[in-house]
DNA sequence: CGTTTTTTCGAACGTACGTTCTAAAACGTA
DNA sequence: TACGTTTTAGAACGTACGTTCGAAAAAACG
């Protein structure tokens, strides 16, 4: 019996990505969002409580889907295989989803919700322990219990950080990371995981 | 003869910078830099004619004095030593200047001050070049005329973006980075610069 | 066809912040 | 000590934006 929604919640999230991927959350308004649907910003409040909540949940939004191949890739059962996939996953995403890796990539968490709803605590939470385990569990299997500290951050410097750096730099232009970045995500990943020096 | 200055440009930048590094961009306002300072907001508008200009200002100080040793380590009559320096030194200045690193790191350009103001422009432009040239010259010391664009991007990897991305995840929690990085980053540059391999 | 419920729609309000403006203060110098 | 110049000082103004509010529109159902 209801009047059927003209502006759905992805399809108002949509918008503001759009528009974070352009010009910066600051340039991501209620007014600005409403305009680019041609939805009055009431229709706006009526599915967001606030703004924060909005950019907040865009950002969830963006977090799982990014994360979704990441884990996935990195369950293979070889395990320089594992890493390898998922880091090059990580290259793949940045890609095929040049405006939500902008999202993701350019701006932190901070900067986009400055005031991080109360409500989206334990999402939020949730969303690190789950790659958070994934990324303990493949340095059990490839370092065994001595690993430590140390080997965790070698593995996200390789499986998250490097691939960051490599897209990041394309991203900032608008443009997907060409194959070169493959090449050094590879290479670096090569020596930093798989060999095993003396030193 | 005139009333001598309480507050300097050097003073109202550091508190900017403080501001940016401690709350992001947005919160740098202008009443809030001159709180800081226990200054009048009218006596930031002495010195800067614009909010924009003032945080445009700070991000050429910022950048300037990162690009001093860089450019010097580059400067290393051995072609690793200069590319093994040079990204070292990127983690070492990260090190040492937290607050400095997270405005230069953390943010954008864009993202600090929103509308580039004109006048600086070509002060803008000499920054990049500088450093631009520099990385050619090594590129072609290292590969000869053959590099080509690929050969660049290999480089820019190596000096800038693996250094970046490494330090990035502890400036994001006001830590500066530990050693482990510059032993990943050294690392990454041993396969991705020296190394020739057959592929 | 009227009732009910949900959504649209946009005007209106409050606030935070950049910027301007006018007056007074502080110092060197004549 | 009076003058000129620069800076301090903070109140005042305008604007951009988040948010609220009330009324109208649109469907489903009896």
């Amino acid at each position: 019996m209801p009047r059927p929604p003209k502006f759905g919640e992805d399809q108002i999230m949509d918008a503001a990505m759009r528009l974070v991927a352009e010009g910066g959350p600051n340039a991501a308004t209620v007014a600005g969002i409403a305009g680019a649907l041609g939805a009055p910003v009431g229709s706006i409040y009526h599915r967001f409580k606030s703004r924060d909540l909005l950019l907040a949940r865009l950002w969830i939004r963006t977090v799982k889907r990014f994360q979704v191949g990441f884990l996935r890739a990195l369950e293979a059962d070889d395990l320089d295989e594992a890493a390898l996939g998922a880091a090059l996953y990580n290259v793949e995403w940045t890609r095929r989803h040049v405006d939500e890796a902008r999202v993701l990539l350019l701006y932190r968490r901070e900067d986009l919700a400055e005031r991080w709803p109360e409500e989206l605590g334990e999402e939020l939470a949730a969303l690190n322990t789950d790659v958070e385990r994934a990324v303990r569990d493949h340095v059990l299997r490839r370092y065994g219990e001595g690993g430590g500290a140390e080997a965790v951050r070698r593995v996200v410097f390789a499986l998250v950080d490097v691939p960051y750096a490599a897209g990041r730099r394309h991203l900032v232009n608008g443009e997907p990371p060409p194959l070169l970045v493959d090449e050094l995500v590879t290479q670096t990943l090569q020596r930093v995981l798989f060999d095993r020096p003396e030193t």
